[in-house]
DNA sequence: ACCCTGTTCTTGAAAGTTGAACTAAGTGGG
DNA sequence: CCCACTTAGTTCAACTTTCAAGAACAGGGT
């Protein structure tokens, strides 16, 4: 459906206004500087990227500390593929194992270990002071308030089947 | 000097409220989201990833269509290294190319070619549709002003010199 | 039991990224 | 002019991500 409008056969592309352009730019700006801010410090005190360490959180909420494979792949929003690499290297560190899972042979728990929830419990505070600092600090109540409803419209908008029927694959 | 407060040596860590937490999970769902999606959408339709693209609008955007290395990688917020390969590889597709600086003998220029200039001028209405389906269509005026606030002042709080006064390296 | 289709997860190769080391060229004393 | 120091950009190796297969199992029908 972005064929239609895309390229040569489209019909008049909206283009941005002014202040949007000035708020897009803002918006990547903000997105990437924090992201790679995240990564260093993450990478610094954890010895892993913020996508990994993302990981090991979600685990660390899951009922036992585990969780299958697939589900983490959704609530972590990455593809299967990508979790199984960083799954062998999380395991390869003594973080994480796997554990088949009882129900399905095909199954696979990952579970977090004491050696990794260690390293949650170690690191979690310079993680939260990094995003303190650089988000809630400065903002206004209002504006978390605003950033947060924003967010979840955005969020609706982009889940999975939005952007065409034609993508059967997972995320 | 977040080493005080990391680990075994600091004070009590200040955690994030509930709304804090809920806040930034949608941040980070939203933000990983729609970074995929574009990401798609532009090796789709463009043939490569977002970052790139951006550095052809960039350039684009350049008085005689063209920037020095350093500059061209602190406006598009990537260090030097990403960049060389990034323009590598955009060489080879010939819609960049690379010339010597007259005035340094060290540095080099990027330069968009004519075909390069093409390629954004048949994908950009495609892009800007995406953004604003993912965006700009979902928010109020109202909030659209807000996010770009809000960002603007996160991106401020995250210029390279902010972390910490020994990192001399560029960004 | 058998086949068919879809799901689960992994693998391998290519592409992209990172951080450190490195080359070459400018800069500013003494 | 020579030295040390900085800056510009590239390169290398290690790591991460992506995309396209592929192996193994599940859940129906038939």
């Amino acid at each position: 459906m972005n064929r239609a409008l895309n390229g040569e056969g489209g019909q008049e592309p909206r283009w941005l206004s002014d202040e949007e352009q000035r708020v897009w730019r803002s918006y990547l700006h903000a997105t990437t500087l924090l992201e790679d801010h995240l990564d260093r410090q993450l990478q610094r005190d954890a010895g892993m990227p913020h996508i990994y360490y993302g990981l090991l959180v979600q685990l660390s909420q899951a009922p036992r500390r585990r969780k299958r494979m697939t589900q983490l792949a959704i609530d972590a929003k990455i593809t299967r593929s990508r979790l199984s690499h960083a799954i062998a290297r999380l395991e390869k560190n003594g973080w994480v194992r796997r554990e088949d899972c009882p129900s399905d042979k095909r199954g696979q728990n990952a579970v977090l270990t004491e050696e990794g929830f260690g390293v949650l419990r170690r690191t979690a505070p310079g993680h939260v002071e990094a995003v303190r600092q650089a988000m809630f600090d400065r903002l206004t109540p209002e504006q978390v308030a605003q950033l947060g409803e924003i967010m979840q419209v955005m969020a609706e908008g982009l889940q999975p089947q939005d952007t065409g029927a034609d993508l059967p694959w997972l995320r």
